[in-house]
RNA sequence: GGGGCGGUAGCUCAAUUGGUUAGAGUACCGGACUGUCGAUCCGGUGGUUGCGGGUUCGAGUCCCGUCCGCCUCGCCA
């Protein structure tokens, strides 16, 4: 076999009249008779080959006229500068090597598509496809770029963690099912009949084990099971920057994850990243409608409840009658808010703001009310404004308020929700994002580069209640602390009656937001075994099912726990951040579909009797795949 | 579990209200061609329209079921 000398991203003039040699695969083909070019592929780039019938034999000339994509060859020959025209796309468009061997080293069958990411791309194959036939898709540039940044991705967070005195420890992955928060996948166990082990969703436990166990510093890049379905950027099978850190409070893990950050997007995006700014979680959910807001643009929500109430629109008056006193951000409680969208009453037609009232209603809510301002005009306002279409003649009697509360001007449209704190919230926050993306505040989806809006969502509340069951639930999980002033309220709280309290109550968690995407959520935890056990207790758990499923935590937090605190990062989604994917398909080797299906391997599968007898299961499902 | 979009040649797509032999580009095969780089030109092979039923004189097209892919709501402590 020819080995070779160079890669095929790397020749250039000063490579002149040197013989080199090349493998890889071929990219394209064009012949002409007595002179063929071959460029050849392998993922460092493309170098092109010549063969000219007049220094080459007539059995190269024939063996070459038979190369075809994706062939996989190696070649020995000669640099020298383009005799034709240099290829300015290529870096080695200079040069061209004149070929004096050939070894075709495997013949390719005809390839189901090629992996190209060239204009002749603009038909990329389907993606059902691509993944059956993930090893010639990845072998596309964009794919190899995508796995070289997670690579740096990867080196990049085990250098800072080291050098910040991390300590990197694998946790199990074979584990013990507790089957609070999302569904587990679940595999049998051959040795203890009728008992089974559960992946991880994440190693939370083991985590904070670690830090009892003395590691002061932990980091791990692990991967995380969660069996539910799936999204554009959510996968059953993902990989977490899992850390923690004992002796810390909140502060302390902050300002290490600032570094982090830095560090890496000076290192994978050369950009500087300034200090993060911090929002309180209720002040995210009042101005954005969501825990994890998008900053690169305005479009905030106002709530206009008593400006509403002086209306006679039906619509307003409905939603406000609902729990009229109640605490401010009870679920339940009636509320009208608005979003002022500036230059919306041109960018924004009627089949848009129709479309908007259709869009709610998955959330929901029962429609978008609309109104268009406008300059002068009959009964303008004090201000010279006026309103137009939708509710507008229900808004006559507030005009001057609502364009002082919204700060309204000529060509803006505002967009309403009224229904209740919790629905007109969600639904509004949504559609901000929604009318940000159709009034083009926002870079196209899948775009590689900045603005990076990084931000802190800090000040969760502790619990809420489940709206179905009305049982408590953790907002974070159930290991996350109080924030430090509020340690004293949980503890002396009576979870009996004590609603209000508990319902009050902050943690000590914070989620880093980018761009409106979680990219990392943790929190200090809880370090003392009595209020461990008070908050499985408010979970409703007994103190026997708390130690059935605990006991390990809860004994270990009676021997000489250390104060610690965490967090991890979805490495998945900062990938997608790098490199601009609109999928997490595309910054995971082998990923699965939308079923959990790897169309490659076909995993899953069914396995034979003598297997599931071994595993002392009896399957009622009739074999498939 | 719910909603939406899609599945036609190896690939990317087209095919009027249901109507003749399901087309184009590309890939592939054969031929021509000495400076291309999405080579070009000439010729050719290639189809159980995802699968199974149904309606109809006639179905790629309409109906029912099913499988697969994507998006989305719920879900994701």
């Amino acid at each position: 076999m020819i080995k070779r000398t160079h890669t095929c991203g790397e020749l250039r003039e000063s490579h002149i009249s040197q013989t080199v040699a090349l493998s890889g695969w071929v990219n394209a083909y064009r012949g002409y008779g007595g002179l063929t070019f071959i460029d050849i592929r392998d993922r460092y780039g493309l170098t092109q080959l010549v063969f000219d019938k007049e220094d080459c034999s007539a059995e190269l000339m024939e063996l070459a006229s038979r190369l075809r994509n994706e062939d996989v060859i190696a070649v020995r020959g000669v640099v020298r500068l383009r005799a034709g025209a240099p290829n300015p796309k290529l870096p080695t468009g200079q040069v061209e090597v004149v070929v004096r061997e050939l070894e075709l080293i495997n013949k390719t069958d005809n390839p189901p598509f090629l992996p190209d990411d060239g204009p002749a791309a603009e038909n990329l194959a389907n993606e059902e496809l691509r993944l059956k036939h993930r090893y010639i898709d990845l072998r596309r540039p964009r794919m190899q770029h995508i796995l070289g940044i997670r690579h740096k991705v990867y080196q990049t967070t085990r250098r800072y963690f080291d050098e910040n005195g991390f300590l990197e420890v694998e946790t199990p992955i074979l584990y013990k099912s507790t089957p609070e928060g999302a569904r587990e996948f679940v595999v049998p166990c051959r040795n203890v009949p009728g008992s089974f082990y559960a992946l991880p969703q994440s190693p939370q436990l083991f985590k904070q084990i670690l830090m009892i166990s003395g590691c002061d510093r932990y980091m791990q890049i692990c991967r995380c099971f969660r069996d539910e379905d799936p999204r554009n950027d959510r996968q059953a099978e993902f990989t977490q920057i899992d850390l923690e850190m004992a002796f810390v409070q909140r502060e302390d893990i902050m300002s290490m994850m600032e570094g982090f950050i830095r560090r890496l997007w000076k290192d994978i995006a050369n950009t500087d990243i300034p200090p993060i700014t911090r929002i309180g979680y209720r002040e995210a959910m009042e101005r954005y409608g969501i825990d994890r807001p998008d900053t690169r643009y305005g479009l905030e929500i106002t709530d206009i409840s008593e400006i509403a109430r002086k209306t006679d629109f039906r619509v307003f008056q409905d939603a406000l009658a609902q729990h009229p006193d109640a605490r401010p951000y009870f679920s339940k409680k009636g509320v009208v808010k608005a979003i002022r969208v500036p230059g919306g009453a041109e960018k924004l037609t009627r089949k848009i703001t129709d479309g908007y009232s259709e869009f709610v209603k998955t959330f929901g809510a029962g429609g978008v009310p609309t109104v268009k301002v406008v300059s002068g005009g009959a009964g303008a306002s004090p201000a010279g404004l006026a309103f137009e279409t939708g509710i507008a003649k229900f808004l006559e009697p507030v005009k001057a308020e609502l364009v002082a509360a919204l700060g309204l001007e000529p060509g803006d449209t505002v967009l309403f929700a009224a229904d209740t704190y919790a629905v007109a919230t969600k639904a509004l926050g949504e559609l901000r994002q929604k009318v940000a993306r159709d009034i083009g505040l926002l870079p196209k989806p899948g775009c590689e580069g900045g603005p990076w809006n990084f931000l802190w969502v800090v000040d969760f509340p502790m619990f809420e209640r489940n709206k179905d069951s009305g049982k408590w639930v953790a907002l974070h999980h159930p290991f996350t602390a109080p924030r430090e002033d509020q340690q004293d309220a949980f503890v002396a709280a009576d979870l009996s009656s004590d609603d209000e309290t508990i319902e009050s109550i902050v943690s000590a968690g914070y989620d880093i937001v980018l761009n409106g995407q979680e990219i990392a959520g943790g929190s200090v935890r809880i370090h003392n075994r009595d209020v461990q056990a008070k908050v499985f207790q408010l979970l409703g758990m007994t103190p026997e099912q708390a130690r059935e499923k605990f006991s390990f935590l809860l004994e270990a937090l009676s021997y000489g726990a250390p104060p610690h605190a965490g967090i991890a990062f979805g490495l998945d989604r900062l990938i997608m951040n790098f490199v601009g994917a609109e999928s997490i398909r595309d910054v995971i080797a082998f990923p699965k579909t939308m079923i959990g299906q790897d169309l490659m391997t076909r995993a899953p599968s069914g396995v034979t009797e003598a297997q599931l007898k071994e595993l002392h299961l009896v399957s009622t499902a009739a074999p498939q795949g």
